[in-house]
RNA sequence: GGGCUCGUAGUCCAAUGGUAAGACAUCGCCUUCACACGGCGGAGACCGGAGUUCGAUUCUCCGCGGGCCCACCA
């Protein structure tokens, strides 16, 4: 064996070797002893952090650790490039927009794209040995997920779960498109706050006087003394004359203007929830492109029709206050436009009636950890409004349904069609409704979370040829980060419930964050982005894993160089260990001594600890005793057993070879590479397993407990730790000879370890002071 | 504003109803034939207040500070 590890080599080999061997191959022979793992489809946006790295480890540990547990593992992968922050990653690495180059062909733009980062993030994965099946891979804007994402909408549609409502939209008005909240940022505008006098004591400060035609009603605090008297009066809208209410509401601040407040449809985002609280009317006074309509001020611009009110409303005499104020408005990041509101007909998934019924779900699933649950109760039980999954957009997957031209009824797509799109594809039939074939396609996409609400049904493949429904769903297990459990999470819950009756997975496993050295979450705009890449060149991937194990599941986790210094070593020292034993190899013997019964009991001991810890998910808590364990075995066990290889005794051996063969096992799942590396070179042959990855897990009777070994095992240890320190503190080198040690017992056998480990030229039984801590033995020492 | 969560040596963190482990940094000793990417040892810590308790870092409450999610921000 090598002297020294040449990291990159090795990892480039076994990863080569994993993959010519299928080691992490799923064999799709039935729901017998299989463990299903849902993925996280990590978004393409051309970035891939240390974030990354962190969670997708996590879950690595658990593939891993069942897969040596015996379970025929389903870890499939996945790209999710259907959502908006691949949209406008492909915008502006081709200086487009999805606008203009229209639905067909940016699909298409983004399809190269997503060929190409995803290689990228394939080598990534691959680096970091996240044992994922590549064959099982998935990308969310294919046609294969396009007909799962439609199947699922004429299911839930023909369920009674599906409906159309008028809805809202924040759009903007330059580029003639609907936003996301994303893609929104807050900007410090001037504006002029006019106050109109609506009657002799109804005024209204308002920035948007044009906004006055769509005035449903007029808000005032119920608190507000002065106000409130005027609740339930009925008031002229200056100008226009139509008549609106005055009615009372928490949400209106007393000390803005003149403390009252008018709902325009829309104005912001308050307005929206009035509208939908009071079921106020709805006046829509502006076009997509921030127009009024021809009938209100000539179809003016906003801004112009602004202007030209507000003279109006002065020359009437309306005007009673005016001033420049600074606010802060929400702007499209964009192009810096403010925004507008546009209504439209959206659909709606229906699930406010079930609410119970989804906590009650909620808590057949294992929580881990178990304090996640609370915040997905807390969600469900906060719900307000259905799940509105249209979207606005030109990118994304399009909705299988055409409206009657004449009565506005849906005309759905047969699922033999799937996927269709409504804006190429013509219907099959005829309106249900009133028999006309005159129809007009659904131009908008279905909400990301439509889509990646199904991934464990996907993963199944569900709807295509439905090959794994019955060996992988419902999922073992859902891996996710705490912060969209209320997307993700629930979503899923939602969907694959309604779809097939049952839970999506048994358990979830809720990481953390990992974050830089300083504890921000890792952005470009940030600029504090470390690629995975980086460390791993540097360190190995080995030891960027061992980072990622160290904090508790659930806990976000800061990056810290010196973890992973810390995980290099134990890499190297784990190296050393396996050419120490390669250099004493050669036929063990059978017999063993106590000292090798004490470190086999303690080894089993741990063994028995740690599998009890990963069955848990606890695998933080396994690795720090694993690690523990290793060291303490290295700087015990071996020292005290060199006397005895060194003077041609080959007792030692067996156990050697027994005990760090557990250790490599306990460290498999977390340093996949150089355990691996070890496995090959000193154990494949005898057990007959070509990877450790495959291999079994050790267990309960495959070693040895002996509790009389165990006690006066540790009792020898102190006291070499005592004689240790006794040499120390003289400045003595620890192997220098001391002449002789009386102790007030008799060792037995371990007089000849004692004497070995610590260079000791005679031991005898005698009468000593010198109490050793932790042990009913004293010592005297003669130099 | 609400929910959840975290707050331990210079730094990062672990466990625990009876004062606390480890890593990095630091200091001292050891160039011992697997490893100086090593070994041995030293110094160094429980956010503040109240309560429960014989006893709290650990449990409860309040406060302060950080994180995530939600709500709010005419």
């Amino acid at each position: 064996m090598k002297e020294r590890l040449d990291h990159k080599e090795l990892e480039e080999r076994i990863a080569k070797f994993w993959e010519d061997e299928g080691i992490y191959s799923f064999r799709n022979d039935g729901p017998d002893k299989v463990y299903s793992i849902d993925t996280p489809p990590p978004t393409i946006s051309g970035l891939i952090h240390l974030g990354h790295a962190f969670s997708y480890s996590q879950a690595d540990f658990v593939a891993r650790y069942k897969r040596m547990r015996g379970y025929n593992v389903f870890y499939p992968f996945g790209f999710d490039n259907n959502g908006i922050p691949t949209e406008l990653f492909v915008e502006k690495t081709y200086g487009t927009t999805a606008e203009k180059e229209g639905r067909e062909k940016f699909i298409g733009l983004v399809g190269g794209e997503t060929a190409k980062f995803a290689e990228m993030y394939k080598s990534t994965w691959r680096s970091i040995g996240i044992s994922v099946d590549w064959s099982l891979l998935y990308n969310t804007i294919s046609e294969e997920v396009q007909k799962i994402t439609q199947l699922s909408f004429i299911k839930l549609y023909r369920m009674g779960r599906e409906y159309r409502m008028l809805l809202p939209t924040i759009w903007c008005p330059k580029e003639g498109t609907a936003l996301s909240q994303m893609e929104l940022k807050d900007k410090s505008l001037k504006s002029r706050f006019v106050t109109i006098s609506f009657s002799d004591q109804i005024k209204i400060a308002t920035t948007r006087p044009e906004l006055l035609p769509a005035c449903v009603a007029i808000f005032v605090n119920p608190d507000d003394t002065k106000n409130s008297v005027h609740v339930g009066k009925i008031v002229k809208v200056p100008i226009f004359g139509h008549e609106v209410k005055v009615i009372a509401d928490r949400r209106v601040d007393m000390s803005k203007g003149t403390g009252m407040v008018m709902c325009c449809t829309f104005g912001d985002l308050t307005d929206i929830e009035w509208y939908k609280a009071y079921g106020l009317e709805l006046k829509i006074v502006m076009d997509r492109h921030g127009k009024m309509l021809p009938e209100y001020f000539g179809g003016r611009k906003v801004r112009e029709a602004r202007e030209f009110v507000i003279e109006d409303l002065r020359k009437r005499g309306c005007i009673v206050d005016e001033k420049e104020i600074v606010h802060s408005v929400n702007v499209h990041e964009r192009c810096g436009t403010e925004i507008e509101f546009l209504v439209k007909k959206q659909w709606f998934v229906k699930y406010l009636d079930m609410k119970q019924k989804l906590i009650e779900l909620g808590r057949e699933l294992e929580w881990n950890p178990k304090y996640m649950q609370v915040r997905y109760e807390n969600w469900v039980n906060g719900l307000q409004w259905d799940w509105a999954i249209s979207r606005q957009r030109l990118y994304g997957i399009p909705f299988p349904v055409w409206y009657c031209k004449k009565c506005d009824a849906p005309i759905l797509a047969l699922e033999s069609d799937l996927p269709v799109n409504p804006m190429k594809d013509m219907p099959k039939s005829k309106c249900e409704n009133c028999g006309s074939s005159e129809y007009v396609p659904e131009e908008d996409i279905f909400d990301t979370w439509a889509t990646s609400s199904l991934t464990p049904l996907i993963n199944a493949r569900w709807g295509l040829d439905g090959k794994y429904m019955d060996s992988v769903y419902p999922m073992s297990l859902r891996p996710q980060a705490h912060d969209i459990i209320s997307f993700w999470l629930f979503t899923t819950l939602v969907k694959c419930y309604l779809h097939t009756g049952k839970i999506p997975w048994k358990s979830v496993l809720i990481s953390g964050h990992g974050l830089d050295s300083k504890g921000m979450p890792m952005h470009k705009s940030a600029g504090n982005i470390i690629e995975p890449r980086v460390v791993i060149e540097k360190y190995g991937a080995d030891s960027l894993r061992h980072w990622a194990s160290l904090s508790k599941l659930g806990d976000d986790a800061s990056f810290q160089e010196k973890d992973v210094t810390s995980g290099a070593r134990l890499v190297n020292k784990l190296w050393n260990t396996a050419r120490f034993i390669s250099m004493n190899d050669g036929k063990p013997e059978v017999k063993t001594r106590i000292m090798d019964r004490w470190i086999a009991s303690r080894a089993t001991a741990v063994m028995e600890k740690v599998t009890e810890m990963m069955e848990e998910y606890n695998y933080s808590g396994a690795k720090r005793e694993a690690d523990a364990f290793f060291w303490f075995f290295c700087d015990n066990y071996v020292e005290f057993i060199k006397y005895r290889l060194y003077g041609g005794d080959r007792s030692p051996i067996k156990t050697l070879r027994e005990v760090f063969l557990i250790i490599i096992k306990m460290q498999a799942p977390f340093m996949p590479y150089i355990t691996e590396e070890v496995y090959q070179e000193l154990y494949m042959k005898q057990e007959g397993c070509k990877s450790i990855h495959i291999s079994k897990w050790p267990g309960r009777g495959d070693m040895l407990v002996d509790p009389d070994a165990l006690a006066a095992g540790d009792e020898a240890q102190k006291v070499i730790a005592y004689i240790r320190q006794w040499k120390h503190d003289r400045k003595i080198a620890l192997n220098a000879e001391i002449s002789e040690v009386v102790a007030s017992k008799d060792f037995g056998e371990l007089e000849a370890d004692i004497r070995g480990a610590m260079n000791i030229r005679k031991l005898s039984k005698g009468h000593a002071t010198s109490k050793v801590e932790g042990t009913d033995v004293s010592i005297e020492i003669m130099q």
